[in-house]
DNA sequence: GACCTTTGTGTACGCCCGTACGCATGCCCG
DNA sequence: CGGGCATGCGTACGGGCGTACACAAAGGTC
């Protein structure tokens, strides 16, 4: 009688929403069946129910957390320099914890080949919205460069700098804006696996 | 009587291949004070006395991965955008065993400030080795840049383009080599905290 | 050679984990 | 309207975890 909630169907979503405080709040190595479900305040079965094992439930989240950035990226498009740099800046100005959110669950594809799929949709999906300004080549580096520089902006504590950013990725822009589809090696971002 | 091995000089050393072992199968997750022990050969009771927690583990073990890293990279300096690409190449082309423990260690300073300072350590060596053919502006960018490549070739199981890296370590380059110094910002990489 | 300090070891405790499995619940079909 | 069945839940089990702590062994000091 606790708990009479049946035939609740965004039991699922709540689920990974709690997840994605969980690891915001913990990481990923403070998730578990029971912390998700005790932060969605459902019962422990509910989540190995719906998740059958934290892997499929990461996979969710990372989704989601995708889906989300995608949209702002895409309302905020200004695909130069100036205004690359400065939404670099404006997303690792805002809530650290965010960032280490986004970070975390990205990066914890290099172990977990199961979020891989996922990861290469992100990279694809960026990639896309950048690529018809400046073909695909340039826009795979400005992914890469832009995902370094906010790596070594978190990882080592450094500030972030603007203006080098926006000198790095001028040099990447400026030599080859516009390069014509196949200048370049242009191996589409395939998945790994299924 | 099963261990009288004692006086043992090289039992914190073996203690972090021991880790370096582990956390190359099985991940970081996989660390403990016992999965460590049984790798190593030693009792329990001597990882927790050698290292009071997994964080101060985990830093020599970074330690020692940073070394071994440094010494290969000096050794064979080319610092030209065929060098780099070829580098990187073959590294990446390498066990991907070892480069994804070098990634693993190297990102879990995201979530844990301990190992912060370390990565900034690698970072910065890594930087001083480029800046005096490059400048050092170029040289961080170089980093950023080819950290971001290697990253999207393990995360999404995209093949490494040695083409593509060369062009684009190029571009970066390419617009200022030699830039003097305080020619842009020139923010030395400090650590966070201690 | 007898203390005492430092160094290293073994064991035991309480906690949290994933998983399995039996049971309540609410729908569907006859 | 009543039995059968899929769906969802709660609990209990075995195992690995970090940590604490009492104790053995070795070094140093007189």
């Amino acid at each position: 009688m606790p708990r009479p909630r049946r035939y609740d169907p965004e039991r699922r979503e709540r689920i990974v929403d709690a997840a994605l405080r969980v690891v915001r709040r913990d990481g990923i190595g403070g998730l578990s069946h029971r912390t998700v479900a005790a932060e969605a305040d459902v019962p422990l079965g509910s989540t190995t129910y719906h998740f059958g094992s934290l892997d499929e439930l990461l996979v969710a989240a990372l989704r989601k957390v995708n889906a989300s950035f995608a949209g702002t990226l895409r309302a905020r498009t200004a695909p130069d320099a100036d205004g690359l740099a400065r939404l670099l800046g404006e997303w690792l100005g805002g809530e650290r914890g965010q960032v280490e959110l986004e970070y975390e669950l990205y990066l914890a594809a290099l172990r977990r080949p199961a979020l891989r799929p996922v990861a290469a949709e992100w990279a694809e999906e960026v990639t896309a919205a950048l690529a018809p300004h400046t073909g695909r080549s340039t826009a795979r580096a400005l992914v890469a460069l832009m995902d370094g520089i906010g790596l070594q902006v978190l990882l080592t504590g450094t500030p972030y700098d603007e203006e080098y950013a926006r000198e790095m990725i001028a040099r990447i822009l400026h030599e080859g804006p516009k390069e014509q589809a196949g200048g370049l090696s242009e191996a589409p971002v395939r998945p790994t696996g299924t």
